[in-house]
RNA sequence: GGGCGAUUAGCUCAGUUGGUUAGAGCAACUGGUUUACACCCAGUAGGUCGGCGGUUCGAGUCCGUCAUCGCCCACCA
């Protein structure tokens, strides 16, 4: 046992206990027989991500929890891993070849991803080794990453599977596309921003009717030249006549028809529609019912192309738009134009405007729907906070009547590759799906490749993703050890993410376990559905942003980098003051005086731990049993009783936070009560007898008891610093026995284990030291009022009907209070301060110089709010109804609530009767 | 246009199923060299719980409504 040093040095400390963790195998999850598991998948990191304050939320929690699981006893397994992320790696990667003056194309596929596995061999761990500063407790022999081998596989057997079950299929349909990026995205990868810009009013001149003319509404003339119609309400009386004549398309000029579909609004803009089939999904639906062709004006990159005509050829879609506006002036097709705002769907990477693009992609319909919103309404699958469930279903509901499906292909490189071949030579039109000799879909390929060519997409990452909780078991092949493990650990049971993956992830990887978790099923039992779901609780997070509530980002520079954090504040500290601000709502604004809370913390318990040694000498103290021994029953105090029992009932609330997934209130209640009630109270006012030899081994194996389970209860927050006093004040039997490994007593156990060895214990003792406390407080007060509050010489009277009470704690009272005396007296002493506590009137001696004016006021002040008390408590004891209808309990305390008012109040009348007269 | 959430002390937030006179941390102010800790100790001040209405013996807590703010979903060009 080393002597604890006067100041806490954390970074030696994190350091070397966490080689030590690692070495132990303190972190691995191995199934051991009869005992329950408990697994968390950490959510991949991105391989091109760097920690940040989102990152050091989300897993301190994951951390707590796995720890906390730990310590009772369960198999733990936090399995850690990666993901290849595939467009932003790509990008990541294609900007340090540019940088090197080198296109993707140059290289071609193959070397440009093996120019991506260097780049993920240098970097791709990074956010890993981050974690481990942070105390992670991963068991990191486990690490996955997506593109591994048997996770390679594990994605395309997803996908072969679900193209036999006929819910994937080739189409070609409006995507989103990104300019920039140059790939379809999924719908939830698109975010709508509100966009100012301006809203063009044109007129189009009618063909069969000339000089006369239509007018049209539209916020993007520059698609105007991929106009195949106009088209019109077909119950718009304004246009009734129009119906089935043409206009004149001002460039290139051309006929277009006027056509009827309800799809357009009457009462929006003019009422009459430009149809671009090409660019927007409303157009392409009218563009199908009508027969019009397709005309696309623009290329892959956003530039327009050879069909937009002169002079747009190769320009950029936004530089178009102003030529466009302009050249419809030029030929006085332009009415107006005016302000307008709209929302516009935005690449969330590339954080560019979208471009409705009709292309070939392969899409997915989501399977399990149903069972998927029953996993959570059954109650199978538990959101903690309960209200994102809401938000969850709605999205499922809106996936299954909208029939939206999901765009899973991505033209990159980096990423699963879809597995299907074409048959070489047959013309992409002339492709039969239905046609084994024309597609090939299997996992493994076709026996003769040669033949064949590969589709060139790869999946969406989230089509990958959504695997985690069992790919990384094995599945689909798993056997012998991993099979095994993956019918112990499945289903896991906690996920801990933010809310803004809901739809990405959550609710997919849900879907998955209910598709591929079993055998292949049409509709699931509520049985079938608790087998297969792949996680038991949901814990959201919240979204860090900074203290004035901007979202935390490169740009702002206003997102502290958590390694420094780490090394100003301490791991333990970081972690302490983060989670102690955790789930408050949808946002936490951060700021580093959290962080700062949370040093504090950890260096008060370092020094209360490290007067404790200083007190006395550490004896036995590997196990409660063994501390409790050392109690002599006959020597416990009433402090000591209501330390034990408050100790009890922090355990309780530990265990309460946990069970119910109420974990901000788990730091505050250790906080609360080990500053406070341990360190401001009960080691207060120990310290006396503490130095008694009768006494001291009692209270020192109190404190002995307390300080171990206080460790244990805070192990899971900060893991380090508990670590080291641990071994510190010799809780460990030896060097190699780690906190790590030990276990947790229940409250239950707990009392139950202090009360065989020492008789019940003592349940008044909570009111008693409550009221020892009021007055001890209240003199503190006084003095300090007084202007006397550093001195130690002045004398106190009371009077009080409870004087066994004061006499039994005079000592303490002396002590914390800071006074000469505490003299009983009958009556109210002349001219003294008083204050009133439940447990007597206490005087202060002054020797007669009071200040009277100061002391009316406060005693008015005081008496003011007593009246207020008395009056509602009167109202209520008058109120029949209250006494009839209140629980006996309630009302009981409401009646003596009102007598110990009124006594107080009938106390500071008298005292404010006998002050002198000015 | 739908939906979700928030509004409590100067700031950030607690406040469990409605039940004593609404709490904490930070900041502020006052006083402290109490031999564990100034990353500390003691104390003080600060709130008509967003507004209005309702249910109830009783509302910060439940219901309605309005206001402000935030987020999500949605093909009015």
């Amino acid at each position: 046992m080393a002597t604890i040093d006067k100041a806490y040095n954390a970074h030696t400390v994190e350091d070397r206990w966490y080689k030590i963790w690692e070495q132990s195998g303190a972190f691995r999850g191995e199934i051991r027989e009869g005992v329950d598991p408990y697994t968390i998948m950490i959510p991949p990191p991105n391989i091109t991500g760097m920690l940040h304050m989102g990152h050091i939320l989300n897993n301190a929690l994951q951390d707590i929890f796995i720890r906390r699981a730990r310590l009772e006893g369960k198999t733990a397994l936090w399995f850690p891993g990666t993901d290849h992320a595939g467009l932003a790696t790509q990008t990541r990667v294609e900007k340090k070849l540019r940088e090197e003056g080198l296109h993707r194309r140059d290289l071609g596929r193959e070397k440009f991803l093996d120019e991506v596995w260097k780049w993920r061999e240098e970097h791709g761990n990074i956010i890993l080794n981050q974690l481990r500063k942070l105390g992670a407790s991963c068991d990191w022999s486990r690490t996955s990453f997506t593109l591994d081998d048997h996770y390679y596989k594990a994605v395309l057997t997803s996908f072969v599977k679900l193209y036999e079950r006929g819910y994937i299929y080739r189409g070609l349909r409006m995507s989103n596309w990104c300019p920039v990026s140059q790939t379809a995205l999924s719908n939830e990868e698109v975010i709508m921003k509100p966009q100012r810009g301006l809203f063009y009013k044109m007129r189009y001149e009618i063909v069969e009717r000339p000089g006369e003319y239509v007018q049209i509404s539209t916020t993007r003339p520059e698609t105007l030249m991929g106009d195949v119609a106009v088209a019109v309400h077909p119950d718009d009386e304004r246009y009734t006549d129009l119906v089935g004549k043409h206009v004149w398309r001002p460039f290139p000029r051309e006929k277009i028809p006027i056509i009827a579909d309800k799809a357009v609004e009457k009462d929006f803009g003019t009422g009459a529609l430009k149809v671009t089939p090409a660019h927007d999904q409303v157009d392409f639906d009218i563009g199908q019912r009508h027969d019009l062709p397709v005309l696309d004006v623009l290329n892959p990159d956003g530039t327009l192309n050879e069909l937009a005509g002169d002079p747009f050829v190769g320009m950029d879609r936004f530089e178009a738009r102003k030529v466009a506006a302009r050249k419809l002036e030029e030929l006085g097709n332009l009415v107006d134009t005016e302000q307008y705002e709209n929302s516009v769907g935005f690449s969330e990477r590339a954080d560019v405007p979208i471009e409705p693009r009709l292309t070939m992609q392969w899409w997915m319909r989501y399977p399990k729907v149903d069972e998927t919103k029953r996993a959570v309404k059954e109650g199978h699958i538990r959101f903690h906070p309960k209200r994102w469930e809401k938000t969850y279903l709605h999205w499922l509901e809106t996936m299954e009547r909208d029939n939206i499906d999901w765009c899973i292909s991505r033209q990159v490189w980096w990423g699963h590759r879809i597995p299907v071949w074409y048959r070489k030579g047959i013309g992409k039109d002339d492709l039969d799906f239905n046609n084994p000799e024309h597609v090939h879909v299997s996992v493994e390929g076709p026996a003769d490749p040669e033949n064949w060519e590969q589709e060139e997409d790869v999946l969406d990452t989230w089509a990958s993703s959504w695997l985690w909780p069992f790919a990384n078991f094995g599945w689909p092949d798993a056997e012998g050890q991993t099979l095994e493990e993956l019918k112990h650990f499945y289903p896991t049971s906690t996920l801990v993410t933010g809310f803004d993956i809901i739809f990405l992830w959550v609710a997919r990887m849900v879907m998955a376990g209910l598709e591929f978790m079993g055998e292949e099923k049409e509709k699931l039992t509520s049985d079938e559905i608790a087998a297969r779901i792949p996680f038991k609780d949901v814990y959201f997070t919240g979204l860090i942003r900074d203290e004035k509530g901007r979202k935390m980002s490169k740009s702002l520079g206003n997102s502290p980098d958590p390694l420094d954090l780490i090394k100003k504040y301490g791991a333990d500290g970081l972690r302490f003051g983060v989670v102690n601000i955790a789930p408050s709502g949808q946002d936490i604004l951060f700021s580093e005086d959290r962080v700062e809370v949370g040093r504090n913390f950890c260096n008060k318990l370092w020094n209360a731990a490290r007067f404790r040694q200083m007190s006395g000498e550490v004896g036995n103290n590997t196990s409660e049993e063994v501390i409790i021994d050392r109690i002599d029953p006959e020597k416990l105090s009433t402090y000591d009783h209501w330390i034990l029992n408050r100790l009890e009932e922090v355990t309780a609330e530990v265990e309460r936070c946990f069970n119910k997934f109420e974990v901000h209130a788990y730091p505050r209640a250790m906080y609360e009560f080990f500053w406070n009630d341990y360190c401001d109270w009960y080691v207060e006012a120990s310290k006396s007898r503490m130095k008694d030899p009768s006494t001291q081994s009692t209270v020192l194996a109190v404190q002995d008891l307390v300080l171990r389970q206080v460790l244990l209860l805070l192990q899971p927050i900060i893991p380090f610093i508990t670590e080291e006093l641990w071994q510190n004040l010799g809780f460990a039997g030896s060097d190699s026995d780690l906190l790590q490994n030990c276990q947790v007593k229940t409250a239950v156990d707990l009392k139950a284990l202090i009360e065989a060895k020492v008789g019940a214990l003592d349940a008044d003792a909570l009111a008693e030291i409550e009221l020892v406390q009021e007055l001890i407080t209240r003199i503190r007060a006084m003095k300090a009022e007084y202007n006397v509050a550093s001195r130690r010489d002045i004398p106190f009277f009371i009077q009080s009907d409870k004087l066994p009470i004061i006499d039994g704690h005079m000592e303490t009272i002396l002590n914390l209070a800071q006074i000469q005396s505490l003299e009983a007296v009958d009556d109210h002493p002349e001219g003294m301060p008083a204050g009133v506590t439940h447990l007597g009137t206490a005087f202060l001696d002054l020797a007669h110089s009071i200040d009277v004016a100061a002391e009316r006021q406060r005693l008015e002040k005081e008496l003011g709010k007593l009246e207020k008390g008395i009056r509602a408590g009167e109202a209520k004891m008058k109120n029949g109804k209250f006494l009839s209808s209140a629980p006996p309990a309630v009302v009981e305390g409401a009646r003596e609530q009102l007598a110990k008012t009124q006594a107080r109040y009938d106390e500071i009348q008298k005292l404010l009767m006998s002050l002198p007269k000015e």
